[in-house]
DNA sequence: CGTTCAACCTGGGCGC
DNA sequence: TGCGCCCAGGTTGAAC
């Protein structure tokens, strides 16, 4: 499901978590526990109770939660991170999760610490803070996800350059050429590839190639460096977009905020998800092949 | 290098 | 109602 908009709306609706303290994490079990956990539950929940969150991150499609190295409770800590992948189904929460039998990591957040001066944060109507402002959940229905504790040389492992290419907000044209121009494999399915360029997936694959006016099927080698241009501006201003919207909620509804409302960039889509029906542009039928075994969506007359 | 396939999972939709 | 099949936003590793 999520691609980089849907993570970095995911990342900013939890932003909130900075500057507050894991006070418990609990891995629930109520179906077979197939989600990939590393370290295993146990010794994770009792690494991550009492670290203290600095900052979220999003490398690609991943979150990273980054916990600082100051010593508590008597133990010296170094910086760590808490990396999640959400794959398909995959969904970081500060609301009530869907189900509860999906609810893969449950965190609980210690109080945030009181601001010095008049300009203290807004009590809730009770006085205390509320149950959204304490619990961090990540729910995932298939259980692809994967939730990883790493020190630095496992951030850098897990996210650094040998595993993911540049950013696909800040792409250049340049970097397409670098990475991609000799490639005779085709561009809907090298634009997937994560250590060409981070971030893109299925959806936003054909979105791109449609505004960009390029055929899914073309081998990388054959396009022009205006053609990369054009494919890297199109790639910034369409995720771009599709983040002002809060990314794409489509299928089964299955993609929520952190705050659990429906994305809206699904409104823009122009071809995913609809073979056979008229193309904006052309009225011609859209088209849906299969690459690398995933659909395509594409117009063959707006795109060559 | 590249592609193809299977695997990891749950669940919605469809035809019969 | 139920069964069997196909489909789904992602990633990885083996085989060729």
């Amino acid at each position: 499901m999520p691609e980089l908009p849907e993570v970095e709306t995911m990342r900013r609706g939890i932003a909130s978590i900075v500057g507050r303290r894991i006070a418990l994490a609990t891995f629930p079990k109520k179906t077979r526990q197939t989600i990939t956990i590393t370290p295993r539950p146990r010794t994770l929940a009792g690494k991550l109770v009492g670290r203290f969150i600095v900052a979220v991150h999003r490398f690609g499609k991943r979150i990273a939660i980054e916990f600082d190295g100051t010593p508590n409770c008597g133990k010296q800590f170094q910086p760590h991170w808490l990396v999640i992948e959400p794959r398909m189904t995959g969904l970081l929460l500060l609301a009530e999760p869907p189900t509860p039998q999906h609810v893969r990591l449950d965190i609980r957040l210690s109080q945030p610490r009181q601001q010095a001066g008049p300009h203290v944060a807004a009590p809730t109507a009770t006085g205390r803070p509320s149950k959204r402002d304490s619990q961090l959940v990540f729910w995932d229905r298939r259980g692809l996800g994967t939730v990883r504790f790493v020190d630095k040389r496992g951030l850098l492992a897990a996210c650094g350059p040998d595993r993911l290419g540049p950013d696909a907000l800040s792409i250049t044209g340049r970097d397409f050429v670098a990475r991609l121009g000799r490639s005779s494999r085709a561009v809907k399915v090298a634009l997937l590839d994560q250590k060409a360029v981070a971030g893109i997936g299925n959806i936003y694959a054909a979105e791109i190639l449609f505004h960009a006016g390029v055929d899914p099927r073309t081998p990388c080698r054959l396009l022009t460096v205006d053609r990369w241009k054009r494919i890297a501006s199109v790639t910034r201003h369409l995720l771009a977009k599709a983040i002002q919207c809060e990314g794409s909620t489509i299928g089964d509804g299955t993609y929520r905020t952190a705050d659990n409302r429906s994305g809206q960039f699904q409104l823009y889509h122009r071809v995913y998800g609809q073979k056979g029906m008229p193309c904006h542009a052309c009225n011609g039928p859209i088209e849906r092949i299969v690459q690398a075994q995933r659909s395509t969506f594409f117009c063959p007359r707006c795109q060559w």
